[in-house]
DNA sequence: ACCTGAACACCGTTCAAGT
DNA sequence: ACCTGAACACCGTTCAAGT
């Protein structure tokens, strides 16, 4: 007649995967350890049996993101035989692959600015998109430059400018039109011509593709521009 | 023989430089109301006096950031008399001017991006920008693009993706180079060009320079579209 | 081997009280 | 009007102790 406990046994792997749905449910302030172990049904202190302190916590998020975007992309490897050419829209597409991985957990850029050297998922993926740019004929330089001006952008995410859009307009809009006659004007005209994108005036995904695409072509003639001096 | 306190009286202004200074001293961890009040020589509950909470701290060290760029730069209004081809340099020297100020605080942009909605001078250092662009031709929805494509660039800085440098080879070369063969061939390659970098193998202030390029480039190439085809 | 309870050294902040 | 002391509700973490 045991009538045991029901609850199964605390691991590093459960411990993650219950700290990513409870970061994804509310939010990463509210992942403490005292609430990751209610949600375990546990003391908080068990937690520190397997797993060392909350640094390798936001860490193995990070990673457990890393193979979500594994699986998304189809795997790390750059594809096989692809076309020299065809090295950006190659890129374009893995990189907005994580983009859609990163959007199911909003948390995750934030976490992965201030984590400290890249997990090894997190190098793999780096790996694949050096790949891509070397098999499109870039050189070292190029493509080593080219990641620094890709940035967080390599990884889908931009880090949000103004937080959330709509909170732009401060007050009173004749007050803001004399304090930022230029700015005001853009925002009015950008208003009127498109009255309904996603949620204030701007589309995230619209801009993120925007900026991805001017620095792809910038890239992709600078390829040109060696190419021809070479 | 009134022996009365040499401390000079608390005041907002007091508060939000000290912190500015224990921030530039200790870093942003460092800043912690009992640690600022110990610095301005009270307890931690009077600065609670001047200012409503933390928060409005933190606000108040951007701000003052701003009002730092605004010296830097010599005002936030666009160059009177601006050629209209002039546009890229201009924003340019602009933008490298609010990075030069960002390298004297280096936790500015951290707290600049956790931010809410963004304060007067920032606002206007936006405006500026936008001024610029429009002395250049652009269009008000080219504008709105590109202001989110440069994204935090527009105020000198880019998140760091490996926190520091140096950092990137993990433990031992052979290994690190079966995990990332493109990674590990780019990195001796680049090492090998320029050994003698500023800190590890790249140059904060010359990639920096380089994807800022990209996209002024990019940008401008889309106004000379835009104005043809109009 | 695995989990717990009590405690420590911190946070930001409230609130009643001092001068 | 301006500053303080004691306390509260949180953190992450240590450490000795339970089973």
């Amino acid at each position: 007649m045991a009538r045991t406990a029901t609850r199964s046994p605390l691991s590093r792997e459960r411990v993650l995967q219950t700290a990513l749905r409870l970061a994804d449910r509310d939010g990463l302030d509210a992942l403490t350890m005292r609430a990751l172990a209610d949600e375990l049904d546990v003391e908080a202190m068990s937690i520190y049996y397997h797993l060392p302190n909350k640094h390798a916590i936001l860490d193995g998020l990070v990673e457990q993101v890393f193979a979500e975007v594994e699986v998304e992309i189809g795997g790390f490897a750059p594809p096989t035989e692809l076309d020299a050419a065809d090295w950006p829209t190659a890129l374009r597409s893995r990189i907005l692959g994580a983009r859609r991985v990163l959007l199911r957990h909003p948390w995750a850029p934030n976490l992965m600015n201030t984590r400290g050297a890249p997990g090894v998922l997190a190098v793999r993926y780096a790996d694949g998109v050096v790949g891509i740019m070397r098999a499109g004929g870039l050189s070292h330089d190029l493509i080593h430059h080219g990641l620094h001006a890709i940035g967080s952008r390599m990884y889908g995410y931009v880090q949000e400018l103004n937080d959330d859009n709509s909170a732009d307009p401060p007050g009173d809009p004749a007050e803001f039109a004399a304090l930022a006659p230029h700015l005001a004007a853009m925002l009015a005209d950008v208003v009127h011509d498109d009255p309904d994108s996603t949620l204030g005036w701007c589309d995230d995904q619209t801009e993120f593709e925007f900026g991805l695409d001017l620095l792809l072509e910038g890239l992709e003639r600078r390829r040109a521009a060696e190419a021809s001096t070479a």
